[in-house]
DNA sequence: ACCCGCATGTAAGTCGTTACATGATTCT
DNA sequence: AGAATCATGTAACGACTTACATGCGGGT
């Protein structure tokens, strides 16, 4: 089983989706630090249904095209239980930015400056973006949250690695973009 | 041109090296955020040598077998000059681990608890250890460390990176680790 | 008439990992 | 004699991206 079977079964562990369905929720990278394209997840669909996995029925609709409307059967769920808590095999990182980075002593200051400056406001777009959301959720799922067996909780907790990601993220291009203008890095806070 | 191209052009530009040097340094993700195989390294120079980014040289070594050493040439370095600012296209963050927390609520509490710890565990090592490069390289190179167009801020600079990125996951997985035992999460600090 | 959203697929190509393959020299 | 390090490659496979491909219905 591929981490994107997972992926899918962690949704569909929540409720019935169609491919397309799918496809919408695997777009962005909110929720869960995971995407995909249709181009993938159709036939990743189709094994895990080969596997017993996920089941699907044909809903019709009017003025709509129809759709295969996928379910986790209880082999996906038990296998995806025991997924959750195996230790996953470390990956090595990869992240272009922090490649340039490490050529930066070549570059044009001023250029090399700007970079480290949009990236930096790209991913505090990004941070306030998910902050939005986390005040939405301590709002709306204030109950939901204080047990960690419900979906909501799961939800939350991927939420705060996008936050504290994003922020740790902005942070360094910050120091980066300050330490190359020649200001001198700004303190925020410690470090 | 492929970043993994541009990896091994950031490496040549401070130093020839051969291939089997090159694999040593992207075997390790210290100091940079890349790592590939000799399997790749090897047919990516020849690809390199193609374009007339490297050039090579085959230094016999007494008690060793020979090696080529690979020199990056003019073209190489207006090539890695200009890649360096220009704005990466963003990539898709992939983190299993996350996607694992995604699904959390479906797991065993001690189970769940006993996998973010070690979590946790694991980049703390590696921030320690980040850590005492730091303090190393901040005795050692005081002086390279003042320009920002030196090699060695470069790699001090990747190395602020590591620093961060593994603060800030260390900081999540006990987060998660606290919440799910139940204590409540520990706070150390804002945030 | 044309574009957009819904809906589902296949094909080609790239990037990366694992495995296969060889050969020299040094250390135990 | 066998393992470890140095040194360089190729082959097979899997994951992911981009492009190709089709069709309905609604809005402009």
């Amino acid at each position: 089983m591929t981490t994107l079977g997972y992926a899918i079964l962690g949704l569909l562990s929540r409720e019935d989706l169609s491919g397309y369905d799918l496809k919408q929720r695997m777009a962005g990278r909110v929720g869960y630090f995971w995407s995909a394209r249709h181009s993938q997840i159709y036939p990743e669909l189709a094994r895990l249904e080969d596997g017993g996995y996920v089941t699907h029925s044909v809903v019709e609709q009017r003025e709509r095209p129809d759709k295969k409307v996928y379910e986790i059967t209880a082999r996906g769920l038990d296998d995806l239980k025991e997924w959750v808590t195996r230790p996953p095999v470390p990956r090595p990182t990869r992240d272009e930015l922090t490649l340039k980075a490490y050529s930066v002593w070549l570059a044009d200051r001023e250029e090399a400056t700007r970079l480290f400056r949009e990236e930096e406001l790209r991913h505090e777009e990004q941070l306030a973006h998910y902050e939005g959301l986390r005040t939405w959720m301590e709002g709306e799922w204030r109950e939901d949250l204080t047990s960690t067996n419900s979906p909501e909780f799961a939800s939350y907790a991927t939420l705060r690695r996008g936050i504290s990601y994003e922020r740790e993220y902005a942070g360094w291009c910050r120091w980066m973009a300050d330490s190359i203008e020649g200001r001198g890095p700004t303190r925020v806070g410690k470090e």
